[in-house]
DNA sequence: AGCGTTTAGGTTAACGATAACACAGATTAT
DNA sequence: ATAATCTGTGTTATCGTTAACCTAAACGCT
């Protein structure tokens, strides 16, 4: 019989096998101590019964809940939805689970999602900044949370991170562009100055100095999302009257509307216009986009992060952690036909 | 000073404050016994100290822990991800968070993802089963644990389900193809038999009565991944010999690589070959693809999900509640293509 | 004035699991 | 042979919070 409602317990595993609820409890954790003969007598008879460990009363006694939180902005774009698979797939070979905290695109939410997770004692976070936010990172040192920031590097803070080479990345983008003889260039910013956009526009400034490109020739249109800025009309004037010829975008998901439009006004792509952008989203359908896009594989960020976080999580004291991840720039499509082009 | 290592608990709220831990624990909750004056100064001095409840502690006490958790196949399936930013809206503005458990895949896991989240104390489970599985149900049952099944139901099993009307949406796929006149149909069906399948099968099938279109003009390709059977050389292949000029593909990223491989080969859809799929993926870009998709709301699906297990949650013994969603059929592209060329 | 009823808060015992310590009997070392 | 160690287990306290129960003062009412 249970011993209050219904939830089978240590207690009633104990009562059932005759042993008290410590030696149950070293069975289940796979104990050294305890002779083989007992540890799978008692696995049985829990099994037997149904048993399910509460993790909530083993966390807080021992400190450790095997969740690990990861903290977005957005499920709805792919770019994290991708990620979250692949850190679903390292954590759980480490035994841990998956905390999903989404800020809706609020980035006020940010500093209650980690209270959030906190509060739940997750033994780390993976963190996607959206802002320039120092007080979250203060929060989760003051409480000793593990944590590594993705994607973004956060200003005054030094921290465990792991993203792509953005600066590289816009350097690379310039470049490409700029070797095809374009000379004109429209470039679509955001309208949050994230650190991956300040670092991919110093890239692209420094590949447009190497090749004598002058400020003027770069038109920079920030603060605007993609359905409102990029709309048929406002592109198609953007690029005729002064006979830009390149577009580079800071992600996908903004280049795509872009494409989209010039292609309706009757300019193709890549043959009128070449466009470069981030994230490769679309990367693995490559009939798509004519984009030529610049990315560093989710897939690597996502798993390490994971392991900088699994060691952190290990050694609170370890040294700061920084992983760089190359980028590389491809598509097939964009690039063949921009070589004929050329 | 902290009492033991360094988390600020309410012990150290009330022995700033001089209360007990118990009043302070009552302001921290909004308990309307508290004096407004009382409860206000205890909520600042806890926030002034960064007082974090500790939900570990809480929920074993009080038996809710204000999570929940969604138990889904695969985490780079569009599909799931569109419901997940859905589904974590509306848990967060009732309170809840959102713990996701992934089967990667491997239906073997689903049984362990189920006692993960039983053994974490969820408060309820949204769960998109993969296969006809009766064990894991009768799992939450015997927890008494509040959950909702998902896109599917099961076989001999009653409990509370949202998903969308598939027999009608594969009657909708047949009624539209027959009207535009075809009379040879492919129909790509999945490896692993699911509810939707077999719905949506019956459907069709009961379209093609309806129009007298004989069996052996369907022809169904059953068992294959998109990958290995949708290449190039297969479906012409199929195609040709017999003059089939419609498809009808269980989901879209099974309609993707096929719509493709037929591209390759010189035949246009939805000129040439229509294509009929379900889920409506890329149904947000709609120049993607020129394929009619069959599909209900994953937004819809993702909110009624949710408000049936907070109902549940809310009262265990509420009667049980069954909602199948509407389908529609649509595709601006296609289906003006198609109205054309019929 | 006397008696019930709030009001504002304290006391105590859980929730389920685990860590630290204790300890008897068996085994080994010297 | 006796001390030292190991083996297998029980005892107790504790993690941080909350529920249930209790009390003492203040208040209202006839």
């Amino acid at each position: 019989m249970g011993n209050n409602g219904n939830r089978i317990t240590l207690k009633d595993v104990a009562n059932e096998c005759g042993y008290t609820v410590n030696t149950i409890s070293r069975a289940m954790r796979n104990d050294p101590h305890l002779p083989e003969s007992t540890r799978q007598m008692i696995q049985e008879t829990a099994a037997r019964l149904g048993y399910i460990p509460n993790k909530m009363a083993s966390s807080l006694r021992s400190g450790k809940s095997h969740v690990v939180a990861v903290i977005v902005n957005d499920l709805h774009n792919q770019h994290f939805c991708q990620m979250l698979g692949k850190m679903d797939a390292e954590l759980q070979s480490a035994g841990y689970s998956l905390l999903i905290l989404c800020m809706q695109l609020n980035e006020n939410l940010a500093q209650q999602l980690i209270n959030t997770a906190i509060s739940l004692s997750v033994d780390g976070i993976l963190y996607f900044p959206h802002m320039q936010s120092e007080k979250q990172i203060e929060t989760m040192v003051n409480h000793r949370m593990p944590f590594v920031l993705l994607d973004r590097w956060i200003e005054n803070v030094t921290a465990d991170s792991v993203r792509c080479d953005d600066e590289n990345g816009g350097y690379l983008a310039g470049k490409h562009l700029a070797e095809l003889g374009h000379r004109k260039y429209l470039y679509l910013s955001g309208l949050n100055l994230s650190s991956s956009q300040i670092d991919r526009l110093i890239g692209f400034k420094r590949a447009m100095k190497e090749y004598n490109i002058p400020d003027e020739n770069v038109r920079i249109i920030p603060g605007e999302t993609a359905e409102d800025a990029l709309s048929r009309g406002r592109i198609v004037d953007l690029l005729y009257p002064l006979d830009y010829t390149a577009i580079v975008s800071f992600r996908d998901e903004m280049a795509y509307p872009a494409v989209n439009a010039l292609r309706s006004s009757g300019i193709s792509v890549p043959e009128d216009v070449s466009v470069v952008s981030f994230d490769n989203l679309y990367g693995s359908n490559p009939n798509l986009l004519p984009l030529t896009s610049i990315y560093a594989s989710e897939s690597d960020v996502a798993s390490e992060g994971v392991k900088v976080l699994l060691k952190r999580i290990e050694d609170l004291y370890c040294p700061v952690q920084t992983k760089i991840l190359p980028v590389c720039i491809y598509n097939e499509n964009a690039t063949a036909a921009e070589a004929k082009n050329k």
